[in-house]
DNA sequence: GTCTATACGGAGATAGAC
DNA sequence: GTCTATCTCCGTATAGAC
C-alpha cells in the first residue's frame, strides 16, 4: 500500500498546480519538482499527462462529494445548506482572489483546448447543480429548482471571476450578501 | 500604407484564434495558417508573441470603446443603455456558448500564466465597469454606482461561463431577463 | 515584405540500469 | 519503484536569400 503514497502525492501536487497555473501550463517538470521525484519516475504511475488530469478530476469529484455530504450532515434546513454553498466564496476568498474558481477555470481551459476530459470536468459543475436543485426541490420549488440552482451557480462563477480580476474582498462579501438576500426573497413567496 | 494590411490580418486572425483556443494554445503556425503567410514573415510585423498579444488587446480596447460609444449614440435613457449591455449576451449567444466571454477568458488565462499583459487585459473589464458605473451615476446612484456596475459585470461573467459549459440558450435568455428585472427593481427605489 | 532554412529550448514520452 | 539518459516533436525566434 505504500506504493500509492507517491501516486497520491503526484495527484495532490498536480491538483494544486493545475489550479494555480492551469493544466496546459503545468509541465511534468513542475509536478516532479513539487513532489520531489524525477521526471522519469512518474511514468511508472501515469502513462500520459491526460491520465494525470483524469486522476485529478476524479480526486476533485470525490472531494466535492465529501464536502456536499458534510454540508448535509451539518444540520439546518435546506435554506441553511444553500447558504453553505454561497458562503464557500467567503471561506475560500483568498485562493479565489488569487486563482479564481477551480471548477470554472478548468472547464474553461479544457473547452478552449478541445480536451476530451471536458465532460468529466463539467461533472464537477453538475455535482453542485444537482445538489442545489435538490435543496430547492425540498423547499417546494419543484418546477424551477434546476433554474434556481443554475442561477446561484452562475452568480458564484461571476463573483469568482471578478474577484480574481480585481482582487476585491469587499466585493465578494457584498455579492454573497446579495445572494443571501435573493434566497430570502425567494423563500418569502 | 499597404504594408499595414498584413499586420491587420495578423491581429484579427490572432484575435479570433485567441478567443477560440486561448492565447497559450495558439501558435505562430496557427496564426500564419489562418492569415495565409509563412511563419517567418510576421517577425517582420511583430518581434515576439507578446507583441501580438499586446496588439490584440489594444485592438479589443478600441473595438470595445467603439461599441460603448455606439450604445451611447443609439439614444434612450441611461437605463436603456444598461440594457444594451445585458442584451449583448443574447446577441452574442452563439459565440458565447461555444467559447465563453472573450474578456473573462483572456483575463483568467493571463492570470494563470502570470503574464505581464494582465493589467492591459483587465483594462477591458474596466471599460465596461466605468461605462456602467457612469450610467448608474446618471440614474442617481452616486454612492453605489460602482458596486452596481460590478454586480452586472459579475452576473454577465457567470452567465457566459455556464452558457459555455452547458450550452444552454434558454438559460441565457432567462438570466438576461432576471438582470432586466433586477434593474427595474433598482429603478423603483 | 515575404519567403525558406535553421537554431534552440522545453514539452511529453521511452529505455533500461539500479 | 526510482533513477539517468535519451528520443522526438513542436514551440518561439533568427538569418539571410529573393
Amino acid at each position: 500500500m505504500r506504493g500509492n503514497d507517491t501516486r497520491d502525492h503526484i495527484v495532490s501536487a498536480a491538483d494544486r498546480l493545475f489550479y494555480e497555473h492551469g493544466y496546459a501550463h503545468t509541465s511534468f517538470t513542475d509536478i516532479a519538482g513539487a513532489v520531489g521525484i524525477s521526471r522519469g519516475n512518474f511514468y511508472h504511475h501515469f502513462k500520459t499527462k491526460d491520465d494525470i488530469l483524469e486522476a485529478v478530476i476524479a480526486h476533485r469529484l470525490t472531494q466535492t462529494r465529501a464536502m456536499l455530504q458534510a454540508w448535509d450532515a451539518a444540520g439546518g434546513d435546506a435554506a441553511e445548506r444553500i447558504r453553505s454553498f454561497s458562503h464557500m466564496l467567503i471561506a475560500n476568498r483568498e485562493p479565489i482572489m488569487r486563482h479564481g474558481c477551480p471548477v470554472g477555470a478548468l472547464c474553461g481551459e479544457l473547452a478552449k483546448l478541445g480536451h476530451s476530459a471536458l465532460p468529466e470536468a463539467t461533472g464537477l459543475f453538475s455535482l453542485f447543480r444537482e445538489w442545489l436543485a435538490g435543496k430547492f426541490t425540498l423547499l417546494g420549488f419543484t418546477q424551477t429548482a434546476d433554474d434556481m440552482a443554475l442561477h446561484l451557480l452562475a452568480r458564484s462563477q461571476g463573483i469568482a471571476a471578478l474577484a480574481n480580476t480585481f482582487h476585491d474582498e469587499a466585493f465578494i462579501r457584498r455579492e454573497v450578501g446579495l445572494m443571501d438576500s435573493w434566497l430570502d426573497a425567494q423563500l418569502r413567496h
